[in-house]
DNA sequence: ATGGCGTACACCGTACGA
């Protein structure tokens, strides 16, 4: 079973390479962030022409969260929660499912956009570090239950000085602050694997690149997008990996797709 | 030091992202 997180920037501009990226890959579900459309707007047809299937939560310009699932190999998609249960919240970052796969493996698959703060103090800097405790607190209760976790998605956090490109130039800055990092450890802490941690990676692998000077030709890039899963799921993992292949595509996201694979 | 690119909304610029 391979699934995957990839934030799309607008699903409506992206919608060709996921649905060609997803059948190059062969993913079976993959979490979205930043379709930045409406629920009325979503592709839903279109994928659904393409193979798959999606449960989404969307709003105008901004965030936007979608699970796709391909119909011939994920058996069901149910149980759907929009937004972190008990944290009312504006804005749409959130969506989780119970899914089946044709292979017997089922699991809880959750897909979040983690806030990007904006400026280190601000209130939206606030409000990620708030948002993420939150989630945490949800976590700690879904790891109650015997249902495998996947908790995947943006979290807008480089958790070392590994994951950035020029870790000096970035030193204190948004998405490395200590605080950030910190709350992205604690989530973890409440019971999960950073899947990443499992393999052997290259060095300077990361999953987004500006758009701006050429910084996927130059690697400057972050890792950023991130793929947790609670340790059952954890010690089922063969393979991690950035595809890169879309990024390079033309009009892409400037976001990579995360895979792993779970055997 | 600034802005550089891309997307959305709807202005022909502003907000936001990372």
């Amino acid at each position: 079973m391979k699934i995957a997180t990839w934030n799309v920037n607008s699903i409506k501009v992206r919608l060709e390479h996921l649905i060609k990226w997803m059948d190059l890959a062969r993913i079976d579900a993959v979490v979205l962030q930043e379709t930045k459309t409406v629920d009325e707007l979503f592709p839903l047809a279109e994928l659904q022409a393409a193979g798959f299937d999606a449960v989404f939560l969307g709003q105008k310009t901004y965030n936007g969260v979608a699970l796709v699932t391909r119909k011939n190999t994920i058996r069901s998609v149910s149980d759907v929660v929009y937004n972190i249960p008990g944290y009312p919240d504006e804005q749409k970052r959130m969506i989780a499912a119970d899914i089946k796969h044709v292979s017997g493996t089922k699991l809880r698959f959750a897909g979040v956009y983690v806030p990007n703060g904006t400026e280190l103090g601000s209130n939206r800097y606030l409000y990620k570090l708030d948002w993420m405790s939150a989630l945490t607190t949800w976590v700690r209760e879904q790891l109650q239950s015997k249902t495998p976790l996947v908790l995947a998605g943006d979290f807008n956090v480089a958790p070392t000085d590994a994951d950035v490109w020029d870790p000096e130039a970035w030193k204190g800055n948004l998405l490395v602050s200590p605080p950030e990092r910190e709350a992205f450890e604690r989530l973890i802490k409440a019971g999960l694997v950073d899947t990443w941690s499992l393999g052997l990676h290259a060095p300077e692998t990361y999953s987004w690149w500006d758009y701006r000077q050429a910084g996927f030709e130059k690697n400057h890039g972050l890792r950023i997008d991130h793929v947790l899963a609670s340790f059952d799921i954890a010690e089922r993992i063969g393979e991690v990996t950035i595809d890169t292949v879309p990024r390079a595509w033309e009009k892409p996201s400037d976001h990579a797709p995360v895979v792993v694979v779970i055997d």
